[in-house]
DNA sequence: TGGGGTTAT
DNA sequence: ATAACCC
């Protein structure tokens, strides 16, 4: 089932998946050399055991654009390149490209530290993400183009489950009945590669493929990044990040457990996040040793069973998770952070702004949101930040206005969430905010042309009118009523 | 710490 | 509605 151990299903031939016929060269592309030969070692890979298919042994590739923002910025003004570029946003910076960490820039640092260790440091802000979210969907698409199979991860990364289009490679490997498989990129650990193995095979096939998708990144939309590839995402994740900029790196399995523990802290762990690493610690666990060794029954009492069993198989390297297609978004938010908001006119002042931002975004997407969010974070001295929200049901004659252009749509949303804003700060009280954010969420598609029974009762007469992108929702002037 | 996202409970 | 996770 989880792919990183190879002996797993001893000898059954899964014949469509044989590779016959094939020559197999010798390789090694950058590092590759052919494994040891032992005289009565393993079959050679066209007669070995195939475990794909359904569930058994995955090839997964995890890309990774190098300094995201940065780059984007770099492409809309190509005078910053060569330049240390910084990308801020508030007091913040929150990116910087490699110039920058040369100079000893580090993500996520105060402005005023980086001014200071890089005076000629040059910073764009990064507040407004919209270039960097439709630069985003276009790396994800250009990838489903590969494999519709594609899980983003924040803008900046995305996996791709290559299981099929190896196994079809494969075949193909098998119909031309020759060639020599190579590496594309760095081996983990310089790791010798077995061409009699088929489980190396196949990653190698995924590390060409995905060689093609980073040339592909960078021929059609500028942008350079890392991939890793390896049997499941937590260790593609892991081993992407190897080399660094703009390169790629293929875990063989035999040394799954040499990356794991190269991890010198529970906390690197992709999936054990704050809270769990904190939990850890005070049972005295702090290595991925440490966590492996464990015993299994006081993790589960500790932490319940299901976050402790996942922890621990990601402390092996074991992650069966799916990669699972993201599509298009599940929510649609807009926030803005300040040091003090303490007055209710103020608070709508805001909340105006970013709803405006939404409604243009929400138009373009298409769908229609059902439901709609208020977030806050208030003020508190020492706490570790907590938010608070209320949300509730869009009124259904909101929502069928939602796209037309035509009809205030701002008025009846302010006032909901003005409602929303007064069911979680007393007003009469004094406050401090500190963030306020709008999210429109439970998205559904228009209705489409097809008819069920059911589908007739439901469509809009409206629901596919105008939204040609260029008109935008005005702040002030809110009532726009064009009939 | 920013300005986003996701899933689980 | 919150809490955890991710970037």
């Amino acid at each position: 089932r989880l792919g990183v151990e190879p002996q797993e299903e001893g000898g059954r031939q899964e014949e469509e998946d044989a590779v016959q016929g094939m020559n197999v060269g010798a390789t090694g592309g950058l590092l590759g050399a052919p494994g040891p030969q032992e005289p009565s070692g393993p079959p050679p890979f066209h007669e070995q055991v195939v475990p794909t298919g359904s569930s058994s042994s995955r090839v997964i590739v995890h890309v990774d654009l190098d300094c995201f923002y940065a780059q984007v910025e770099m492409i809309s003004n190509p005078e910053l390149r060569g330049k240390p570029l910084g990308v801020q946003q508030k007091y913040l910076v929150v990116t910087c490209n490699y110039e920058a960490r040369k100079l000893g820039v580090k993500k996520l640092m105060n402005v005023r530290d980086a001014k200071e260790k890089c005076p000629q440091l040059v910073l764009v802000n990064g507040e407004d993400l919209t270039r960097y979210r439709e630069m985003s969907y276009k790396v994800t698409e250009l990838l489903e183009e590969f494999s519709p199979v594609v899980e983003r991860l924040g803008f900046d990364e995305n996996f791709v489950d290559l299981s099929e289009m190896v196994k079809k490679r494969l075949k193909q490997l098998r119909n031309d009945g020759h060639s020599a498989v190579t590496v594309s990129g760095h081996v983990y650990n310089n790791q010798s590669i077995n061409l009699h193995d088929i489980l190396h095979v196949r990653l190698l096939i995924g590390s060409q493929i995905a060689a093609e998708m980073r040339e592909a990144i960078y021929n059609q939309l500028g942008l350079t990044g890392c991939a890793g590839v390896a049997s499941n995402k937590l260790l593609a994740k892991l081993v992407s990040g190897i080399f660094k900029p703009n390169q790629q790196t293929v875990l063989l399995p035999e040394s799954c457990q040499d990356l794991i523990h190269s991890l010198n802290h529970i906390k690197e762990m992709p999936g054990i996040g704050y809270k769990t690493t904190k939990r850890l610690e005070a049972l005295g666990i702090s290595s991925v040793h440490d966590l492996q060794t464990f015993s299994s029954k006081i993790l589960e009492k500790e932490l319940g069973i299901s976050v402790a069993h996942r922890i621990q198989k990601l402390s092996f390297g074991e992650d069966n998770s799916p990669v699972m297609p993201s599509g298009p978004p599940q929510s649609f938010s807009e926030e803005d952070s300040f040091k003090k908001c303490s007055s209710e006119v103020e608070a709508k002042k805001k909340i105006e702004e970013l709803l405006a931002s939404l409604l243009n975004r929400v138009c373009q997407d298409g769908r229609k949101p059902y439901t709609i969010r208020l977030i806050i974070r208030r003020y508190s001295s020492e706490k570790h930040y907590s938010r608070e929200s209320r949300q509730c049901p869009i009124p259904s004659h909101v929502i069928q206005k939602l796209g037309t252009g035509n009809y205030d749509v701002m008025t009846p949303m302010v006032d909901i969430l003005m409602k929303l804003f007064r069911n979680m700060v007393n007003v009469k009280m004094p406050f401090h905010l500190t963030l306020l954010s709008v999210c429109f969420c439970n998205l559904k598609a228009l209705n489409t042309a097809k008819k069920g029974p059911i589908d007739y009762y439901l469509t809009s007469s409206l629901s596919t009118a105008s939204c040609s992108g260029k008109r935008s929702f005005k702040m002030k002037d809110t009532h726009m009523e064009d009939y």
